[in-house]
DNA sequence: TCTGTTTCGTTGTAAAAACAACCGACTTGA
DNA sequence: TCAAGTCGGTTGTTTTTACAACGAAACAGA
């Protein structure tokens, strides 16, 4: 466990929380580790979770295939951030997605009634951690809508230009890149990865933006 | 604020907390009530906000229009339901819609920094409290992935398809009522209304659905 | 009752996207 | 080093959507 404190450290949910305090909750919140090969399935589309889950290591795609094989990527999961927490919580239904890792990645479950509901003032930080889940919830909450910001833009330009303008805003640089390949940014923007290609070809022919693989700059 | 109280013991905020601890606690959470006029605005793009609301009577859309003047809906917020609590919470940017009274409507603010912060533990159901936000956040969480599951459909047939057949299964009966008229619901899946109308009438002649007004059958 | 407004369906046209198929550049690994 | 696989761009065709414009029905208010 010890080595992945740093790594915790720096994560929304254990924000403020002392290196020791952190190692201390640890066994109070029951979290454990588990490890996933590259295309291994964390969580499957309908199951039932209770877990508040961290990525310590590796790369994770939140995402869903219809009936037609379409596949839609709703999130993408980097070191230090949490995922499932919309599940986990009393009350929710079935995970709507799959989860899956897309290099080989190490996780950290908590379990989510441990946070919620044990001891609420005898363990000194873990009010600050409920704290902590409520922003990073938030958090979470906010980039959806940014998410769906993107996906109401009627035509594929409109969809590239808000999503790459927000995320050359994001990094405070007109020069950026994006954690995606072509096809994962078309299924992140449900658009077809041709038409994308294709788009993104004429928006540098006018001189709106130059790219190089997953590197782009809005000029 | 008293007649408000059978409205808020039904809210998700207040779940499993008794009517006089939910009047106690309107003091200790700074409570305040205003109404607004149909077509009024509560919040603006923008703006930031502290208070996380709850709508006490009435109907609000929380909507976005974009540069060309094309209304995306996010959500509608009936009686009882919260709103603003992702941009309330501590280090969380301007809002990124606009929250609007589509009927006179009466709205609760409750200071989201007196709701997570003050006398976690003098206050006896304050813990409760968080634990109901923390569950509230993340049912608003879990809808906007079903939102994004509509949107992420390809066409305007499997839009609506996705956004009925659930509906459907939340109403718990094939026959159901939508809380949107046809711009509305239009807005609310980004597609053109013309289109969309052409689109549910060939579904009917198909058999596939009924519908008169805002009432429709899946068969 | 008259009038203006909202709502919703319909139509035709132009624009855009999806789809399928292919190619070349690169990477991987046996 | 050869073969297979991945990735991204290109092209042509078909389908779908957006857009604009109109009309009928329902409704609200003076």
């Amino acid at each position: 466990m010890k080595k992945y404190i740093e790594i915790l450290k720096k994560t929304k949910l254990f924000a403020r929380i002392g290196d020791g305090d952190i190692e201390a909750m640890l066994g109070c919140l029951g979290a454990t580790v588990r490890s996933f090969k590259k295309g291994e399935y964390i969580f499957h589309e309908g199951e039932k979770i209770q877990f508040i889950t961290v990525l310590l290591e590796g790369c994770i795609l939140v995402q869903r295939d219809d009936y037609w094989g379409n596949r839609s990527i709703i999130n993408r999961i980097c070191v230090g951030e949490m995922f499932g927490e919309a599940y986990a919580t009393p009350g929710s239904g079935e995970l709507l997605n799959d989860v899956v890792a897309i290099e080989d990645s190490t996780v950290m479950f908590f379990d989510v009634l441990r946070i919620l509901t044990v001891c609420p003032s005898a363990c000194r930080f873990h009010s600050m951690t409920v704290h902590n889940l409520v922003c990073a919830i938030s958090e979470k909450n906010r980039s959806l809508v940014a998410k769906l910001g993107y996906m109401s833009s009627r035509s594929t330009r409109g969809k590239l230009l808000a999503y790459l303008s927000d995320e050359a805003k994001k990094q405070h640089s007109s020069s950026f890149e994006i954690p995606f390949n072509r096809q994962q940014l078309a299924d992140f923007l449900s658009v077809d990865r041709s038409a994308m290609s294709n788009e993104l070809c004429k928006m540098r022919d006018e001189g709106i933006l130059i790219f190089e693989k997953n590197k782009f700059t809005l000029t």
